[in-house]
DNA sequence: TTCGGCGATGTGATCGATAACATGTGCCGG
DNA sequence: CCGGCACATGTTATCGATCACATCGCCGAA
């Protein structure tokens, strides 16, 4: 820096305003201090910014460690975001969401003076950790507790799951039977709640929870018990691979989809369209929950406050084919 | 760390040397600092370390941002491995791998001083912009090409392919066709080489390669002219997806899977098991990938100097049900 | 005419750590 | 009994930026 202000014949405090596009400097010497800049290749050093300031470019991301889709997703999206607004992703992985490992992991992010921390919080573990976090610094949850007064974007769960079960409803099925994700995730509790809702609505009965997983053979196990119950005629997944295992738990039982049994799942992986046969689901907007993540954690580093807002995104039904009418039997 | 010197009656040098680990301090000395630390919850700021040293404990990854299974199961894995060692993941998520994004992702890392690189670089357009990086940090490639001298940890491809089709020979198919992924891609390229290999060595016509993209819409399509030529009775798909798009064009047509035809795949998705039917596929070891990436990483972080080492993990054959022979007809 | 004020720029202190060198002990061999 | 060396520790400079404040013209209103 000092070399760049002694080649444009400036102090290395007017170099510093060009760089962070202050108002008071003539138009003919920032073009001279650009000039040198590009000459001499200069790039600044983050780590002496971060020193001064106590705030570094780059945000902190605190998720499961997973390949499951929806936050594979989720962190893929937050990522594009975030380069966008010129800010690097840091992410700290944890195996288990609890207080103790969570509280690790954002100090560890404190450390490296994160200028703010996203958690990806889906079970309610994770509450605890998040009661006992610094107030000071700006924190967004994704998919955390609904009834946790903090800054918190989610897809709504049960606007998704009800408009699944309403379309299961309107193609002439009496009831619909939910195979649900882990009970302790607030995903699979919203989607149970929506699908609860929408029978109620309906005045139809409500069949008891299958609980399972978010894993195809965890579906394909419910799948086996639902097969061999012919009044059985609708199912909504609590995800595309649960339905996936169902599917498969469907035709080796002889029971053919749609025909005999349909099915919603929930997520909308790319795969889902060739799914046998293509999967009728719903697709939550992973984009939106990132970009409205940013925009309240951008927010928050500006301001320098740290608020409680509430973000739902609705999600989308995809309509393909394995949905029918009952009387299709 | 000046407040810590006080309360330790020592000298913030001192307190330094604790904290490094330096030998000589006496032992009594070492417990009184460590004894301050811990009653004043000190933590170091990592962004003045990184400052002074030049160096911080965070490894930059560039990845194309994808929620492909391999590329996203291999970040974790990362990620994981990184963490594990006590070091942060910085991800660059770069939309194509061409020379200036892959460029600027790395000079954004480099500008964060990471203590080392990684690029995961599956394509041929990411190596011009790897034959112009600067040659003095540390870096090392994932299933980069297999032809550049340069530091490379890769699944073996070829190997898996080549166990694939041979499997399929074994079971008595008089050859095997191949559904590819993108002709840019080394796995791709690597994956066509073990099959032809295969085939070869055992005297077996070579059919033409039908060429696709990684998605289950791609495999669909080649599915459905596979299944319209019927002296196909085995198909080694490139990826589990476009097996799954190619299971779904044979059920179409009344072509059962394994009676009719047989089909492998490649990466062992959580899933493939429960596809209809379960997927004969091959597993490679991400987690050995990450593990020996982050060893060579290391290396050349202590020693300073970048090595051209080049690893290969053999993947593993998983069978299922979606193969049989063809006198099963 | 003069002085307040603002715009453009420079000077020195500062963030929190490590590096290099200096200092002060105690022990050993000659 | 003393020089010298190893060990423990302290002192000061340094990394590369920003911040707070000082300075210097220059313009317009009293």
């Amino acid at each position: 820096m000092t070399d760049v202000a002694r080649l444009a014949g400036v102090s290395h405090q007017t170099v510093s305003r060009v760089l962070n596009g202050h108002p008071n400097v003539r138009e003919q010497t920032r073009n001279r201090v650009r000039a040198a800049i590009s000459e001499l290749g200069y790039r600044p050093n983050r780590a002496a910014k971060a020193l001064v300031t106590g705030r570094s470019q780059v945000l902190g991301v605190v998720a499961q460690n997973s390949t499951l889709y929806g936050p594979a997703s989720l962190l893929v999206a937050f990522e594009n975001a975030a380069a966008e607004a010129g800010f690097t992703v840091s992410v700290g992985n944890v195996s288990v969401l609890d207080r103790h490992s969570i509280g690790r992991a954002v100090e560890q992010h404190l450390d490296q003076r994160v200028a703010g921390i996203v958690v990806i919080a889906p079970v309610a573990s994770a509450n605890e950790a998040l009661d006992h976090l610094p107030a000071d610094v700006p924190l967004v949850t994704i998919d955390g507790d609904p009834a946790r007064p903090a800054a918190l974007v989610t897809v709504d769960q049960a606007a998704g799951a009800r408009e699944a079960t309403k379309f299961l409803l309107a193609a002439g099925h009496s009831t619909v039977w939910h195979v649900s994700g882990p009970s302790d995730w607030f995903d699979a509790i919203g989607r149970i709640e929506g699908w609860r809702a929408a029978l109620t609505e309906a005045g139809a009965e409500i069949p008891p929870v299958m609980a399972a997983d978010w894993t195809a053979a965890s579906g394909y196990r419910a799948g086996q018990m639902l097969a061999r119950m012919p009044d059985v005629t609708a199912v909504f997944a609590a995800n595309d691979h649960l339905a996936l295992g169902i599917l498969r738990a469907m035709s080796e039982r002889g029971r053919r989809v749609p025909e005999d049994v349909s099915v919603v799942g929930f997520d909308d992986v790319p795969e889902a369209a060739y799914f046998i046969p293509p999967l009728t689901t719903i697709r939550p907007d992973f984009e939106a929950v990132a970009r409205t993540t940013l925009g309240m954690l951008l927010g928050q580093i500006e301001s320098g406050s740290s608020t409680s807002t509430r973000h739902t995104i609705a999600p989308e039904l995809v309509v393909r084919d394995s949905v029918a009418g009952p009387g299709q039997r």
